[in-house]
RNA sequence: GGUAGGAUACCCAAGUGGCCAACGGGGGCAGACUGUAAAUCUGCUGGCUUACGCCUUCGAAGGUUCGAAUCCUUCUCCUACCA
């Protein structure tokens, strides 16, 4: 692990600082896992941190497990949360955890004969488990005083206007429970989390002493934060997804390449495997070339090529480069058509584009670079708008056959870096 | 169940009969400067319209008035104190 980490994690029990070296690096492999609630038909880029640090672990020799929650996303965890949450119903959980469990599988390493990650759904060992049983097993062994106590809860206690349901209440007994059954039937020793995961963990820990009397481990990972106090991973468009058809591998792509300066060298760390010397040797080119956001493109080709593959990331990072190369002049037809798919591209009927043509105001609405005419004339007049990256500012504009890229393509552009392709057909 | 207070645009929040499409802040978008960064500065931030202007919006529905976010009635929801 490298080694400024050490004073972000937090690991329970208190392990010594000096022992914990020994704890990680030693010869002996263990199990870890860490659990993922399908909340949503995708993890997101949020999500990356615990999951790489069981693929980190796995790089290690160890053993990870992937939990699915099947049965905890049922419940809904209150940690971190400041509201009740809406329950989804089953029919939304199934196609969530189907959608999530194909995601898990895909970063981490189930082919290795060696230490193959698992992939596990607490709804399995959750089905058969009456209400009766799981009270007098598993609640008997927990103090409500204690539970109370836990930060997750007492925010929630304290807060008299959204309060906690005895739902989300019992929702680190769950946890504890699968950090047991995991224990008991695969040897886990390690359970890691985001620090809001912390009294979820510690509940897990003690019921496995109190219950197998193993000594378990709990380890919790930062939680990501963005320089300049904003929330890590979320736009105002929503959050960075890892599924392709909700966040475009372009945009995934987009979202790393505008990290941040001050953030890029932490992230470098968080979200890929280089080495520690490739880092470094970012950082100093960082430093001494800011512009040139070595950097950043390392990061953003490193993450895009972790979720998406080889392929992808290549095709993202060439459509950037045509985008944000400067003019689009002597581009082959064959570099731009790379473009399509990457960009936001919508149909235009070829005679929309007859004689005089259709105002570019009213395309900008159809590629839905403008919410309406309006805005469009306002981001016109006051210099936001290009077509084939050249600047428009007249709002009387129309747009011909003659505009077309290729005979068939228009290339709008809003802003900086909002990008959308028109294709005509018909 | 009783009493008091509240509900305003994406969020917070002013406004308490006409000067209100509605102060201000945040956020967002665009521009300048740059490096697809940060910071700073400028403009915009309900819809239609080239424009005059028109339409929709201040929890919901009615009403009073030449005129309502502002007054009245009923309803819905939230909060506080009491039971």
């Amino acid at each position: 692990m490298p080694e400024d980490y050490d004073t972000t994690f937090r690991l329970f029990p208190g392990i010594d600082p000096s022992e914990r070296r020994s704890f990680v690096d030693a010869d002996k492999n263990f199990t870890l896992y860490c659990g993922f609630d399908p909340t949503a038909d995708s993890l997101h880029v949020g999500n990356l941190v615990p999951l790489l640090g069981l693929r980190r672990f796995q790089l290690f020799g160890h053993r990870p497990i992937a939990l699915a929650g099947g049965a905890t996303g049922l419940i809904g965890d209150p940690s971190g949360k400041n509201a009740e949450r809406q329950l989804p119903t089953r029919e939304l959980l199934n196609h969530n955890i189907a959608r999530v469990k194909a995601q898990l599988s895909r970063l981490l390493d189930f082919e290795t004969t060696v230490n193959p990650a698992r992939l596990v759904d607490n709804a399995d060992w959750t089905a058969g488990v009456t209400l009766l049983d799981f009270l007098r097993d598993i609640g008997k062994h927990f103090s409500v005083n204690m539970m109370v106590a836990k930060e997750s809860v007492r925010a929630r206690m304290e807060d008299r206007e959204t309060g906690i349901s005895y739902t989300e209440f019992s929702y680190m007994l769950l946890q504890a429970y699968d950090f047991m059954v995991l224990c008991r039937d695969y040897n886990c020793e390690l359970q890691i989390g985001g620090s809001d995961q912390w009294g979820n963990i510690t509940a897990g820990i003690d019921l496995c002493r109190k219950k197998l009397g193993q000594s378990v481990y709990g380890l919790t990972l930062p939680l990501i934060t963005n320089a300049d106090g904003s929330k890590f991973g979320k736009t105002v468009a929503g959050a960075i997804w890892l599924d392709p058809a909700k966040t475009s591998v372009y945009k995934f792509y987009q979202f790393w390449i505008r990290t941040d300066d001050r953030d890029v060298i932490r992230y470098l760390k968080f979200f890929t495997f280089l080495s520690q010397e490739q880092i470094a040797d970012l950082e100093a080119r960082l430093t001494a070339d800011p512009g040139a956001r070595e950097a950043h493109r390392a990061l953003a080709r490193a993450v895009t090529h972790l979720v998406h593959g080889a392929d992808a990331a290549l095709e993202a990072q060439r459509a950037s480069e045509i985008l944000f190369g400067g003019t689009l002049e002597g581009i082959s037809e064959s570099t731009f058509t790379e473009l399509l798919g990457e960009v936001p591209t919508k149909e235009l009927e070829r005679s929309r584009l007859d004689g005089a043509g259709t105002s570019l105001v009213e395309l900008l609405v159809t590629a839905e670079l403008a919410s309406s005419k309006g805005q469009a004339r306002k981001d016109l007049e006051g210099g936001g708008v290009y077509l084939s990256n050249i600047r428009e500012t007249d709002t009387q504009r129309a747009v011909s056959c003659q505009d077309l890229l290729f005979g068939k393509y228009l290339l709008l552009r809003k802003g900086k870096k909002n990008y959308a392709v028109l294709t005509a057909i018909g």
